[in-house]
DNA sequence: TTCTGCCCTTGGCA
DNA sequence: ATGCCAAGGGCAG
């Protein structure tokens, strides 16, 4: 006899707009995967993660509720924080929404895109999954991270189905660049090794940055290998609760200069940025997540 | 200070 | 199929 799987079920009641499939799949956070069939029930795929430890999937469960599996076993309300935090349901979206949309621009895609919720993301797996995003492309991305996790992180199982934790600094750090070379890293392998070593040591203390200004954790993002202004402002917005962050990639300056810079040469990143916080304001990232992302959601 | 070329590979697309 | 090239930046010079 296999002793009775080890898992936690249950439900969420969501009282706010959001869109499980736009918010997992739009670019923020890159382990998601979805069930290619939709269940037939009406209510979508499941969709599967690992977040907080554990192997969860997650569904609609009509219009404003959530359906959930997870395992290992959480205490009966522990699942339910987590989605909160996971989520940002703790955030004054409308606050937030009516805020960002002073820009014509912002509004019209948050009225197209409602439910595109920013996530709040585990700091080391984001800042691991955005080193890995300089000069690639969200499929490779993807690729990159599953590999790191299916050869250095350990396994879990829900309803038959396998997949594995994020490794811990200590793990990518003594797995080295030439082991993370191996799994089609690329130049960003001797990044990431390098950054695990610093975070595995204790020089840097990720979860620290929470709780101090925007500008100053964003220096020390930036002290590490691999981590220019782009991808600090990236791991700020997405998993440091830092709302004002706003990354400027390829496509965000080709949209901010044609939009707003009509004609002209548009200016330097920098200046881009500082742009961007005194237009948008302290949602700035906000704003960047319904225009951009939201963008993409359009093309696919 | 600002700007250019290079970095590993993989996807995406003629 | 095959070849080309851009790809969600960072870094050194």
């Amino acid at each position: 006899m296999t002793a009775p799987p080890d898992m936690s079920t249950g439900r969420l009641p969501i009282e706010q707009p959001l869109d499980l499939a736009a918010s997992l799949h739009s670019g923020q956070a890159h382990r998601w995967t979805r069930d290619s069939d939709a269940g037939g029930d009406g209510n979508g795929p499941w969709h599967w993660g690992v977040i907080h430890g554990r192997l969860i999937k997650i569904r609609p469960n009509g219009p404003g509720e959530l359906e959930f599996r997870a395992s290992p076993s959480t205490a009966p309300d522990e699942m339910t924080s987590i989605l909160e935090s996971y989520f940002r349901l703790d955030d004054d979206i409308q606050s937030i929404l009516q805020e960002v949309a002073g820009d014509p621009q912002v509004a019209t895609m948050v009225d197209r895109h409602r439910g595109l919720r920013l996530l709040r993301i585990d700091p080391w797996e984001c800042l691991i999954s955005f080193i890995c995003s300089a000069n690639s492309n969200i499929p490779r991305i993807h690729s990159n991270m599953e590999s790191m996790a299916g050869n250095l992180g350990g396994p879990l199982s829900l309803d038959g189905e396998v997949r594995y934790l994020f490794p811990t600094p200590q793990r990518l750090a003594e797995a080295g660049e030439g082991a993370l070379r191996s799994l089609g890293l690329g130049f960003r392998a001797p990044y990431v090794a390098k950054t695990a070593r610093i975070v595995a040591d204790g020089h840097l203390d990720l979860e620290s940055l929470r709780n101090m200004p925007y500008l100053g954790a964003k220096a020390c993002l930036e002290d590490l290998p691999g981590v220019g202004p782009k991808i600090a402002d990236c791991v700020l917005l997405h998993s440091l609760d830092k709302l004002e962050a706003f990354p400027i990639d390829v496509w965000v300056r080709r949209a901010l200069a044609e939009w707003y810079f009509p004609g002209q040469k548009p200016p330097p990143n920098r200046v881009m940025l500082e742009w961007a916080l005194e237009h948008f304001g302290p949602y700035a990232g906000y704003a960047e997540l319904y225009l951009f992302h939201g963008r993409r959601l359009e093309k696919k």
